[in-house]
DNA sequence: GATCAAGGCCAC
DNA sequence: GTGGCCTTGATC
C-alpha cells in the first residue's frame, strides 16, 4: 500500500501527520490524493471545513457568526439551551442559542489574537511534531518546550489570548506565559486524543 | 507556489 | 436569513 500522508486536524491548531494506515477506520473514500480532516463543527456537528474565527467550524456556522457580528445581532431565547445539531435538522431554529454555541466554543473575531495564539501554538509544536515519536510523556513534553523557549528566547514569551465570560457572553483578553498556555493546550491535546 | 482563513457574492 | 462557492491577502 502506497504510503499517503494527509493532514489530521484536532480540535484548534494541532496538527499531525498520519499514515492511512494508523486511521485506516476514517478513510473509507481513500481514492482521493489528500484527505483534509478538520473535525466537526463544533457549533453544530457537521462536518466542518476548516478553522474558522478560531475553531473548528462548518460554512454554515462561519458565515453565521460572521454576519451576526457585522450586523450587531441581539437574539433571544425563553430557553437558553436549546441544541444545535445538525443531524437533528435545528441548527437555524433558535439564532440565539447558535449564537451563545458560537461563542461558548470560543469563536472570536479578533483575528490578531488568533494569529498570535497560531504564532504561539505552531511554535510551541513545532519541536513536538517533528519529535512526535519521542513525546511520550509530560515531562518530555515540558522538556522539549523548555528547550524551545531557549531556543526562541528572543522571541516574546507573553500572549494574549481571550477568554470566556461566561455571565456576559463577552471575552476578556487575558495575557498569560506561553509555557501556561501550551500545557493547558497540551491537556486538552490528549483529552482529545483518548477519545 | 501552496495553503489557510477572512470577506464578498449570490442563488435559494 | 442561509449556506455554498469564489476571491483575496497573509503566511508557510
Ligand atoms: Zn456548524
Ligand atoms: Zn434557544
Amino acid at each position: 500500500m502506497a504510503k499517503k500522508i494527509f493532514k489530521y486536524k484536532i480540535d484548534s491548531e494541532i496538527q499531525e501527520q498520519k499514515t492511512f494506515d494508523q486511521v485506516s477506520n476514517k478513510t473509507e473514500a481513500s481514492n482521493e490524493e489528500d484527505v483534509k480532516f478538520y473535525g466537526d463543527c463544533k457549533v453544530c456537528n457537521d462536518k466542518a471545513t476548516g478553522m474558522h474565527y478560531g475553531i473548528s467550524s462548518c460554512e454554515a456556522c462561519r458565515t453565521f457568526f460572521k454576519r451576526a457580528i457585522i450586523n450587531h445581532k441581539k437574539y433571544h431565547c425563553r430557553h437558553k439551551n436549546c441544541t444545535i445539531d445538525k443531524r437533528q435538522n435545528n441548527v437555524t431554529k433558535c439564532k440565539y442559542c447558535r449564537w451563545k454555541t458560537c461563542l461558548n466554543m470560543g469563536m472570536s473575531l479578533n483575528i490578531g489574537k488568533i494569529a498570535c495564539m497560531r504564532n504561539s501554538i505552531n511554535k510551541a509544536t513545532s519541536s513536538l511534531r517533528s519529535n512526535a515519536h519521542n513525546l511520550k510523556s509530560k515531562d518530555t513534553i515540558e522538556l522539549n518546550h523548555k528547550n524551545n523557549e531557549q531556543k526562541e528566547s528572543e522571541s516574546s514569551d507573553n500572549i494574549n489570548i481571550q477568554k470566556l465570560d461566561e455571565n456576559h457572553g463577552s471575552f476578556d483578553s487575558v495575557n498569560c506565559k506561553s509555557k501556561d498556555f501550551f500545557h493547558a493546550y497540551y491537556k486538552e491535546f490528549q483529552s482529545q486524543k483518548k477519545e
